[in-house]
DNA sequence: CCATTACGCTACGAGTCGTAGCGAAAGCGC
DNA sequence: GCGCTTTCGCTACGACTCGTAGCGTAATGG
C-alpha cells in the first residue's frame, strides 16, 4: 500500500513516446478524413502501435481528440504590445489562425457536440481547453484594468460575469466567423471586431434593466457624424 | 420535353407526411440519442417508414439532421418594441431558447463540425438555417438606422462587412456561452450581452487602421455617456 | 529472478452502413 | 377503366467499424 501514490508503482512503464506518435497521428487524421471517418484503428496504424493501446489509454474517440486538440492551443500567449486594443487584436488573431487550421475546425467542433450529452467529456474539455483560454482574458482584463483602459468592477461577482461575457463573445465570434460562416478572420477583421468589443467594454459598468437608451450615443469620429438625427 | 419542369412528372408523389414524420422522429431521436448514436435505421423505425425511403430522399445522416434542425429556427421573429435595444433583447433571447433545446444542441454543433470538410453540406446549412437568422440582422438593423439607433454607413461593402460582423457577434456569443461555457442564456445575461454590443456598435464606425486608442475612457460611470470625447 | 505492468497481435460477436432486388401501392394521362 | 411511372415497404446482403478477450512477449522495480 505505500506504493499506492508512487506515480509509477512497478511494471513496465508506459511509453511517452507512444503518447505523442498517438496524439500527432490523431491530428494527421483529422487533417485527412476529418471527425466522422476517423478512426481508433487507422489512428493506431499511423501511429505504428495496436488498436488495444489506444483502447487502454482512452476511453473513446471524443478524449482522444480532445487531448490532441488541446495541444493546438498550448501556443497561444498574452502579447504585451503596450494597449489593450493591441494586445486583444494579437490575442484574437492568435487565436483565429488556430481555428483555421483543419485539424481544430472538425476536431473541436466534433467534440463539442458529443460534449453536450456528455458531461464527463464536457469537463474535460474546460479543463484542458477552454480554462487555459480563460485565464488569457482575466490576465488582459487584469493588466487593461491596471492600465486605466477599463473600468474596475469592485463586485466581484459582477466582474466574474463580466470575465464570462468577455470570453463568450470572442471566442464564439471567432469561431462563428470561421466556421459558420467560413469567412477568413484576417486581420482587418480582426481590428474590426476588437473596436466594435472594446467599445462596448470600456462603457458597459452593470447591466442596469433600465429602460431605453434613445440616445444614439452622440458622435464619435469614424464615420463621423451620420446618424445624428436623420430619423424619419 | 413539356413536362420537365412540371414539379410532378408521373407517378405516385412523394407523402408529405412521411417528410414531417421523419424529420419529427429525427428531431425526437436527437433528443434521446445525441448526434452520434444516431443511426437512419432507428430514425426510420420511429416515423413508420422503410429505411429505404430516407435513403431515397436524403443523401446521408448530416443532410436529414440540417433539414430536422432547421425547422426549429422557423419560429425566430424580429419583434417591434419601440428600440434597437429591446428588439435586440428579443431576438437574442428566442435564439437562446432555441440553442437550450437539447435537439438543437448536438444536431447542429455536429452538422457544422461534417461542414468542415463538406462544401455542399456547408451550403445546405447556410440556405436554410444561417441565412434565415442573417435576414433578422438586416431587417432590424435598418430598422435602427431608419430611428436613428444606429448610424448609416454610405459605403455598401462597409455595411455589409457590418452586418456579417453583428451576425457572427450575436449568434456565436450565444452559441458559445450555451454550449462551451454551458451556462443558461437568461434574461439578465442578454441584457449584458446586447447592451456591451450595442454600446459598441454606436460608435463602432469604420475599422480605421489608425494607431491604439490609448484613450483609457476616463471613469465609466453608468453608462451613458462615457466615450464621448475623453480622447486625449 | 520474480512480480507487475505495458505492449503487439489475433480473433471475435455485435452493430451499422448503404445498396440491390422484388412486389405492391398510388398517382397521371389516355 | 388501363397502362405508365414513380414511390414505398420489405428482405437480404457484403463491407466495415467497434470494443473486448486472450495470449505470449517486453520492460521495469524489488
Amino acid at each position: 500500500m505505500q506504493s499506492r501514490t508512487r506515480s509509477v508503482r512497478a511494471g513496465r512503464p508506459r511509453s511517452a513516446a507512444a503518447d505523442a506518435a498517438i496524439l500527432a497521428a490523431t491530428r494527421a487524421a483529422l487533417v485527412e478524413l476529418g471527425w466522422s471517418k476517423l478512426t481508433l484503428g487507422d489512428v493506431a496504424t499511423r501511429a505504428g502501435v495496436a488498436k488495444t493501446t489506444l483502447y487502454r489509454r482512452w476511453a473513446g474517440k471524443s478524449e482522444l481528440v480532445v487531448d490532441a486538440v488541446a495541444g493546438l492551443f498550448d501556443e497561444l500567449r498574452l502579447p504585451d504590445r503596450g494597449s489593450l486594443a493591441a494586445d486583444l487584436e494579437g490575442v484574437v488573431l492568435q487565436f483565429a489562425r488556430i481555428l483555421a487550421r483543419p485539424e481544430a475546425q472538425s476536431g473541436l467542433m466534433a467534440v463539442i457536440a458529443e460534449a453536450t450529452r456528455d458531461e464527463a467529456l464536457r469537463n474535460r474539455i474546460r479543463a484542458s481547453i477552454v480554462d487555459r483560454q480563460k485565464r488569457l482574458v482575466l490576465e488582459g482584463r487584469a493588466r487593461a484594468q491596471s492600465r486605466g483602459e477599463l473600468p474596475w468592477e469592485p463586485d466581484p461577482e459582477e466582474a466574474a460575469r463580466t470575465a464570462d461575457l468577455i470570453f463568450d463573445m470572442v471566442a464564439g465570434t471567432v469561431v462563428h466567423r470561421t466556421l459558420v460562416s467560413a469567412e477568413p478572420a484576417d486581420e482587418a477583421w480582426v481590428r474590426h471586431f476588437t473596436r466594435v468589443l472594446l467599445t462596448g467594454l470600456r462603457s458597459g459598468g452593470p447591466p442596469e434593466p433600465s429602460p431605453l437608451p434613445r440616445n444614439p450615443g452622440g458622435r464619435e469620429g469614424g464615420t463621423a457624424r451620420a446618424e445624428g438625427d436623420s430619423g424619419d
